[in-house]
DNA sequence: ACTTCTTTTTTCGAGCATTGAAAATAATGC
DNA sequence: GCATTATTTTCAATGCTCGAAAAAAGAAGT
């Protein structure tokens, strides 16, 4: 219902959107291609193309692309032309915080990594310290400083409702804190923050294309337990939607004593944490050990699958909680794929018998079959990858998109 | 993604639709006003009103309106030409079938209702048994025949993901039957299925202007337990969408015996077969009753309210169930409002302090904050308005929104 | 070397919907 | 009867898309 007029001028931006998609998405083409790809005119698709060319937001390929095409005249490729613009993103993790310098074409540029304490942002205010990595970055590449259009955030925990802050996170001290609208004001630029499960959404759509039009529930299982969704390809709204707290969603009553001093939330049986308390038969309320050394954690994995029983318990146990989370949300939202990733991603195979069971256990399960359950490795690149796309996205869609037509190309 | 190219023709449907979208929300208008609610020039309004007018879909109202003002040319009303169209809509409930005739103006015209058995659909196919009733109809207004252009169907149960049938349901002998297509193509009209539970989210929003851009989850609670869901006013989706297996989604492993066979379920705790069942303390693991009379579920909360402890214990325990269900949902979905409808929102004070120590004790709930919860006693009233307003928005939206327009009135 | 063929891209005129401004319309108030 | 006021229509301009035809740029054939 929230729609708006439509006038000529939302015509053309509606079309050159769609041109813009085509490219992002299937990468470099001839305007033929791209009229087929849009379903526009090979005329509009001419006017369209001339416009950003000489706005200077695509340009032609010159190098020769045999196709193995020999006949007829050549097709000359357009491209996103990679320094029309540039974006900083920021990822914020609970121990480390990786700033990437992208160009137009997605191409990354260069990039900055910092370890983080919990004590941190208790030292220097956060926007400080992204404005001092920022500066740092962008003195390698001080041609960026001109086309630097956006700035992105990922971050875990949960965010206002408008999206320009952080209610609550596991990253110490930065709830709270204005940064993204301070850091945007000191740089008159647009600052955006994502949640990282979100994100975790788009980047799985755009990795696996089979994924990009689909509803997929993407779980990561390490440190934390996180969610992030897409419905038919779409993730909604523009703040906080598609994540999700399913980490935090209640697994049993009073159960055990979670990170975010809850009880009884999955993560609490089902993070990398949980198995190392369960394995070891610490009582389920004992303090979260702070963080977990991957080698151990993956030591466990390797008892319980060669027969260890305690580890093995305990991956039963982070099982059954996923499980019966994955059917309580099938009550409310069915997807057709779930995807599993991050390094408990491995320990799958040992966790899907319960998780299987708890699914099927239900009424939504039984009828409607349980979703395919994948698994992937890694979960940095989903992250990135999201990151990336969605603010390539936004550039193109919301920056590009409504320029005034400086002048039409005859 | 799922964009298309816009052209001229795009501008006019969606514009056409912005017309009779805000026609439906505010009622009969001047054209100066609807050019202010929908932002078109006066010029544009005067084009698409004298399109929608020699099509009939709307008519100048003749009636006078004394509004107060005086000065100035009058301002001439337009409202929906009532019989431009009609729609045949169907509730079917456990025990009961209705079918109301309604006009292009949303006005009710005739209405039949018809007690069903659980052995009803055993005896006559559910397409025979929809059709006889809308001859019955249509026959004694003749009419609506030929300006009949939708019949849509609500529905308990969990349809196809294409939502063309069900694939389970309360209803027996219902599931399965492909009766929506058998009706389609017997009378050569769109017959649409509609969730129950996504009316009632469709409905709320209409009857109470503050939820009608809001995040609302509607729950039903009564001889079930069912929610449907609005994001930012939006119900997504052409199928399913928008409903939630809320009822069934699973609030103790292995829990007490549901109507639809597993174990667990929020409505083996909640529906009122379950107070009852916990009322008198018959094992949860019992049969559920086929159906509990207004009466004795009424005298239930009569004695709970009167301090009955055993009563009272039932209750408690529907609110519990009730209260993780919505905690659970609230990890993958936060509404602004949570409406509680049907026979069981009179219970909502004997439920509501398990239900907000359930929402306290998770993450979202203690940070967000619990939601507002409000209570709405009838719930037909919301599932026959969103029934309606479903199918007049699909008549304005679909079939009269992408008409060729005959002849343009100069 | 020149012509023919094929495919891509641009040009051109037509059609359509929108808009702002001006004109026409239809009452009231004096 | 005339000025005032608010609503509605008319008009010319603008901008976008589209289909068809023309132009462009090579490859293949003779």
């Amino acid at each position: 219902m929230t729609r708006t007029v439509s006038d000529s001028d939302s015509v053309r931006r509606q079309n050159r959107g769609l041109v813009l998609s085509a490219l992002r998405m299937q990468g470099a083409q001839s305007r033929t291609a791209l009229a087929s790809l849009t379903g526009l005119s090979h005329a509009s698709m001419t006017a369209i193309m001339s416009d950003l060319l000489t706005q200077g937001l695509v340009a032609e390929l010159t190098a020769d692309r045999p196709d193995g095409r020999t006949r007829g005249r050549p097709a000359t490729f357009v491209n996103f032309a990679r320094k029309a613009a540039h974006a900083a993103l920021f990822e914020l993790d609970v121990n480390r915080a990786r700033l990437s310098l992208i160009d137009y074409g997605g191409v990354l540029v260069d990039r900055i990594e910092t370890d983080l304490t919990p004590t941190t942002f208790a030292g220097i205010a956060p926007c400080q310290f992204l404005s001092d990595r920022l500066d740092a970055l962008l003195a390698r590449t001080p041609a960026a400083k001109k086309t630097l259009r956006r700035i992105a955030i990922s971050v875990q925990g949960i965010l206002e409702r408008d999206g320009r802050g952080l209610r609550w996170s596991p990253i110490q001290h930065l709830a709270g804190a204005p940064f993204a609208t301070e850091l945007s004001e000191a740089r008159g630029l647009p600052v955006t923050l994502h949640k990282r499960g979100r994100l975790l959404a788009e980047g799985a759509r755009w990795l696996d294309p089979a994924l990009h039009e689909a509803s997929v529930a993407t779980v990561f299982v390490g440190s934390t337990v996180a969610m992030g969704v897409t419905f038919r390809g779409q993730i909604m709204g523009r703040g906080d939607e598609g994540a999700t707290e399913f980490g935090h969603m209640n697994h049993v009553p009073n159960g055990a004593l979670c990170r975010c001093g809850m009880r009884g939330c999955i993560e609490a049986y089902a993070a990398d944490y949980a198995v190392l308390r369960n394995a070891y038969s610490v009582p389920e309320t004992a303090p979260p050990a702070p963080a977990v050394p991957a080698q151990q954690y993956e030591m466990l994995m390797q008892r319980a699958e060669s027969g260890d029983r305690s580890a093995t318990h305990a991956f039963n146990l982070a099982g059954r909680a996923i499980g019966f989370g994955l059917s309580r949300m099938l009550a409310i939202y069915d997807p057709s794929h779930i995807l599993i990733v991050g390094p408990g991603a491995r320990a799958l195979e040992l966790m899907r018998p319960e998780i299987d069971q708890a699914i099927k256990a239900s009424l939504v399960g039984s009828i409607n079959g349980a979703p395919h359950i994948i698994a992937h490795r890694d979960e940095t690149e989903p992250i990135f990858k999201g990151l990336l796309m969605k603010t390539l996205n936004d550039i193109d869609q919301v920056d590009f998109a409504p320029l005034p037509t400086s002048e039409r190309a005859g």
